[in-house]
DNA sequence: GAACTAATGTAATATTATTACATATCATTG
DNA sequence: CAATGATATGTAATAATATTACATTAGTTC
């Protein structure tokens, strides 16, 4: 890819919302998990993914709408709705249920040079687990994840249910809000 | 005010819905757990809780306003959602975040003669878990739930988080919906 | 029964998500 | 290159879910 003269003409929002190295790092490396399935990271979806990557906090639809918004498009729900699906169906990003909102897929967060063992259906199976904090707002996903998941899918074996997703979400407080316990740092910053 | 004169005029539609003896006595018993913490089942809240118990599949607060149309009152939005919220707060109903719909609490279902021990907020922590048949619409909830909620409390003691509330939801396709669909039309492979 | 609290009624609006159809872009290949 | 077919996006309208704010009614307590 050679990007000497002009940066590409169809996006020229591309890198308009300044995502940090880190980020178009991180944005590189879902591209190249996209191509791996067949799928096309536009930059729609690119942009879709990189605004979620950049908030500490699941970000809703409209909330990405409103910051598409800033950047020369206008788009409508279904463009921000359609990024989503794809996002989500590549296992890039989940979403919140109790929140009807959004957060990378952690394999995204944590730099993995060259680890794309973590596909989206078959060992991802496109679920996750969560703790979302109800004064900071910020969510984690559980690493501790797959104990949950094996008994989810014992339970599901003896009752010969087929998995194909499941959810885990656990509201409450967070180390770092919980008043009473410590001394009081406040409502964290930023979590992740 | 003894209870023994019956307000015919404010619950015309009380048993308008011609609601099965088993349910009445399920309304029966919902109404001593809401009194045991001070809460009041009124006419409106026990329609409600009537038609979600007895649904077969979970129901949607705007399917619960038209079948309350039909029986004399005309309620709006909130009128529905409050009674939700109760049936909520006191652990006679679950919400299934991935439907947007409301199921009995398992608790209700099971005939229990004299068992109370199954408070709302300590006991029950208000957590559920359940398996979404995507074919029939049918929602499970485990009844093997303790083990999942066991691993979820250790990990949120190891965290330090503090949990209040927490939903498992794993959709797929039950038992009864796979031999009609065993071909190619199968849950097997791609998430689509 | 006056005063207080809990519950409901009512209108308007907010938030989240989808449908249907038109247009554009891309990746070939004839 | 042009025709093609699949994929992706634009656009307008609307559906589905949920909440706000304020008025009214019902139940309870003193």
């Amino acid at each position: 890819m050679n990007m000497q003269t002009r940066t590409p003409a169809s996006s020229p929002a591309d890198n308009g919302y300044g995502f940090s190295d880190r980020i178009q790092r991180q944005l590189e490396h879902a591209a190249h998990l996209c191509a791996g399935q067949g799928g096309r990271m536009t930059p729609q979806r690119r942009d879709v993914l990189g605004l979620i990557l950049t908030a500490t906090t699941p970000v809703g639809a409209y909330d990405l709408l409103e910051q598409l918004k800033t950047s020369g498009r206008k788009p409508a729900p279904p463009t921000v709705y359609r990024a989503l699906d794809f996002l989500l169906e590549h296992g890039l990003i989940h979403r919140i249920e109790r929140l009807s909102a959004f957060v990378p897929c952690t394999h995204l967060q944590h730099d993995h040079p060259h680890d794309h063992s973590h596909g989206p259906a078959e060992t991802c199976l496109h679920s996750a687990q969560f703790l979302i904090c109800r004064s900071c707002g910020g969510v984690t996903e559980i690493a501790d994840a797959p104990r949950v998941l094996d008994v989810l899918k014992s339970i599901c074996g003896k009752k010969n249910f087929t998995m194909q997703s499941a959810s885990v979400e656990v509201e409450g407080v967070c180390e770092d809000c919980a008043p009473a316990t410590r001394g009081q740092k406040g409502p964290a910053p930023a979590p992740n």
